[in-house]
DNA sequence: ATTGACCCTGACATGATGTGAAGGTCCATG
DNA sequence: CATGGACCTTCACATCATGTCAGGGTCAAT
């Protein structure tokens, strides 16, 4: 298969399905004569596991470890299901941070007369010094597609 | 003050306050004769203003138009308010998606055995073709710092 | 032979932030 | 005065997933 082929049949960008293949998710493909690279059909499973996984906001490292667990037809289911319910609560993680941020913000809402009054105590808040979110408490991470 | 005082005072890096002038939000600040920015006391304020709009997840664009609001001595509170209650909203759109992700990951998990045995339901689900989340319904984004 | 659809690589851009280099400045101490 | 350390300057590169564009080759059908 062509990569045109493979990129309709799994809804991966074309520039995906290559940088996947740089950055060593896909294995990179036999060339044609033409230097045209040649999918075997198990590609577009694999792709599709890697999109799903990439939905499921998991990261290209996560993703890399599950790849490497379904490459292994010994491994131990434990394994990968550790590996997901680490992500679960990584996700759960974010998602309470998100609705932390809401809840500071409607605080600042409520005191807000919202009228034609210039005076405002969301912009009053926002310029108060207060403490900032401790970065040791908290995992830098790649943000989901669409979501951030 | 110079900047490395404003940084200390803000918790703002040297490199980001660079960066916030550099993009506007942020004056120029005066230039002693040696070229040093010499930062007037209201500065720390602002950056406060910046820093604090930043950890609720205001994206630039949105921090832009708060700056200017507060720069506004006129304007009625109610413009904050709105601009404040669509970010809400957002966040709470971001939340909502991550935990659509972990619910997903979830029902997954749940027919996983986890044990010994190799076959896993979360591979096998992962490498199903299923709906791409469909990005007409979502909004590109900032990341909120720390969070993902 | 031309045309349109396909493929190739390589490069630039995004956005917030860190890091590092290369060089000037300021001040305190010897 | 000289030296060192702490400070400042600008510029550039890296991150990460993804898009897009440019410049150039290929294939298949007319």
């Amino acid at each position: 298969m062509n990569i045109g082929q493979v990129s309709k049949a799994t809804g991966v960008s074309q520039r995906m399905i290559r940088h996947y293949e740089g950055i060593g998710l896909m294995p990179s493909p036999d060339r044609r004569d033409n230097g045209y690279r040649d999918y075997p059909s198990r590609s577009v499973e694999r792709l599709r596991f890697i999109a799903n996984a990439r939905d499921l906001g998991f990261s290209v490292d996560e993703i890399g470890a599950l790849l490497s667990l379904w490459d292994d037809r010994e491994r131990a289911s434990s394994e990968v299901k550790a590996i997901a319910l680490v992500h679960a609560e990584e996700l759960a993680r974010k998602a309470a941070a998100l609705e932390a941020m809401r809840g500071t913000l409607l605080e600042l809402v409520a005191g807000c007369s919202g009228d034609a009054r210039p005076d405002c105590p969301i912009l009053a808040g926002l310029a108060e010094e207060r403490q900032r979110s401790p970065q040791e408490l908290t995992v830098a991470h790649r943000r989901p597609k669409e979501v951030m």
